[in-house]
DNA sequence: TGATCGATATATCGAAGCGATAGGTTGTGG
DNA sequence: CCACAACCTATCGCTTCGATATATCGATCA
């Protein structure tokens, strides 16, 4: 899940982890967002597999402002010592190798088990084949397909036995699962009148 | 979460584990259920904290049906050896303490960080008094309209920024949350109407 | 000037969740 | 009688989360 979400991010460009965590919260929402708990163990395990690396950051302030103070040029130097693979303030900026690249590819065609992996699946889809977005669309209008077929089995079972509250929640739930439906079938029709 | 599940499932009769995870399944979905290795450790949390005890399997299936077989029978009788704690097949059946009454009344009241915290809320919440209820119903749509205000905000912001995939599925998400919002104000009237 | 505050930024910890898996039991059909 | 599916408890390794620690930067204001 996150490991699909870092390279997508850095596959559009090179970031630092904050900034990774602020883009992810856009398009996921502020819920289902990941947290830095997860964010830096996570990218601790990407750049030792390879798939991404620390680089040189582009460091657009040059200009270290001098504080005229002995102790402020000690600083300033410690900090400088520490900005072989770091920008500015500190920040250690990451981008996409060619083996994230091929990983990347691969996590955009496989299994979205959860609701977030498709909706990441969907936001990078624009780095796959037509063909795999198709399939990615297909596949998630087959898994809906699945749920709302389970959840008529359940009212169908025990429905007359269910409490008030209980039954309009899996009656909601059953709507939004229809219209999600709709909404992928839609998807699906755009993009395959969309000219190869 | 699982805690708020177990005692509320609890609360209605005396279960095993195994069909906990079915009732739970029926009420949150196939997805975002809990799985084997979240629910035995946190009958055991809950055993420890004394909020739920193993109850002698009040072995509700008098009318053993007779096979009409030996087989059945010695069958039949090695089960019926097996049960100090137990109920058939080495089921361990579990209630809940005056504790965890106390606890799952608490619950019931507090914050739903998540959506499935929100929905067992739903679920159990003829557990608690009405004023709770208004109170449950009333955060969630506080907690909706926030996720739809910062949806609207990420859109107003880089609206235009977004690539078609990413853009449509915010779109549908903005319109998701907006039915939810009119489900949960639904919700709240019936619920301002009923009698006390 | 400096004092403080909020945003930026990295990192780690313990608790808790998940998927896979491995057991053992019971009922069913061949 | 056996094989097989469904039932049931349990644990392992890994991932994720929420809270927290630490530090820097920029702005505001006394």
């Amino acid at each position: 899940m996150i490991e699909l979400a870092v390279l997508g991010l850095l596959k559009e460009s090179e970031l630092h982890g904050y900034e990774l965590k602020k883009r992810l919260r856009d398009v996921l929402g502020p819920l289902s967002s990941v947290s830095f708990g997860s964010l830096y163990p996570a990218l601790a395990r990407l750049e030792a597999a390879g798939m991404v690396k620390a680089v040189e950051a582009a460091d657009t302030a040059p200009a270290f402002p001098m504080t005229g103070s002995f102790a402020g040029e000690a600083a300033a130097f410690r900090t400088a010592r520490r900005l072989s693979r770091r920008g500015p303030r500190g920040k250690k900026v990451y981008g996409i190798t060619e083996d994230g690249e091929r990983r990347l590819v691969e996590l955009l065609a496989g299994p979205a088990d959860d609701d977030r992996t498709f909706a990441l699946q969907l936001v990078f889809c624009r780095f796959s084949e037509p063909d795999i977005r198709l399939r990615i669309l297909r596949q998630r209008k087959v898994a809906l397909e699945a749920r709302l077929h389970e959840r008529r089995h359940t009212i169908g079972n025990h429905g007359d036995r269910l409490d008030r509250y209980t039954r309009t929640l899996i009656e909601h739930d059953t709507e939004s699962t229809e219209r999600d439906i709709e909404w992928i079938t839609r998807l699906i029709e755009t993009e395959e009148e969309t000219p190869a």
